[in-house]
DNA sequence: AGATGTGTTGACATTCAACTCAACTTTATG
DNA sequence: CATAAAGTTGAGTTGAATGTCAACACATCT
């Protein structure tokens, strides 16, 4: 399975939308010759908060570009960081190496909990 | 509720285990004088890695020492980062904002998986 | 008092992510 | 072709995180 780099996914969505990397880089504000490096994989992928405002230009969930990188926005960091509780269960999980399975069960209990 | 602070809590546990700042930072492999700083809060708590670094030498666990500040060690942020599956179950669970009782749920449910 | 172990302080250093800027090249358009 | 829009490239910048180094101070032991 030949996975796409981030480079080439970006590149793909965003011509798809057609939009310009300037137009993509004053909308999200950065510098176009920095989108160019990234869609051509010079650089590595933007932070996270920045994948999340080229997704918004771009009209698509930022949840495969984020899985992509290996990235967390601000806010769920922030989220688990000001939570002694979260934090222990993830270093719980961390210590079982949960497979995706297990991982989409307690996706599944998450849900059931509101 | 007069919380301690990480360096009055560090100095703490250090002195109860009869250890010198030299002692620690030596085991941890950083300058004693940093040691000193982070103890008196001249300086931020020390990166995630450190402080399991110097639970390690201390005998005790990094637990309440990383719940202080907000950080993840390495090994727990790879663990997520290379798991799309745990990266989605994060955002949801942020757009959630899970209450300590559900946080404590799922790692009941978590136990419950092995 | 002198030496030795321990702790504190201020200034400076290193590393890395995440970019910017200026110059250039390529592609599309009239 | 001429012009402009779009994209690429190399070098440099910036800020935050995470420390180091040298100098000093304090306490204790002999």
């Amino acid at each position: 399975m030949e996975t796409k780099t981030f480079g080439q996914t970006l590149k793909e969505i965003r011509r798809s939308k057609g939009v310009t990397q300037r137009q993509l880089a004053a909308a999200v504000g950065v510098d176009f010759s920095y989108i160019s490096k990234v869609e051509n994989d010079r650089m590595p992928p933007p932070a996270a908060d920045t994948i999340v405002k080229i997704c918004e230009k771009l009209g698509v969930p930022p949840d495969e570009l984020l899985a992509m990188t290996g990235k967390m926005p601000t806010s769920v960091k922030e989220a688990i960081g000001e939570n002694p509780a979260a934090q222990q269960f993830l270093r719980e999980a961390q210590t079982m190496t949960l497979t995706d399975d297990e991982w989409g069960s307690l996706t599944q209990q998450l849900k059931k909990l509101r």
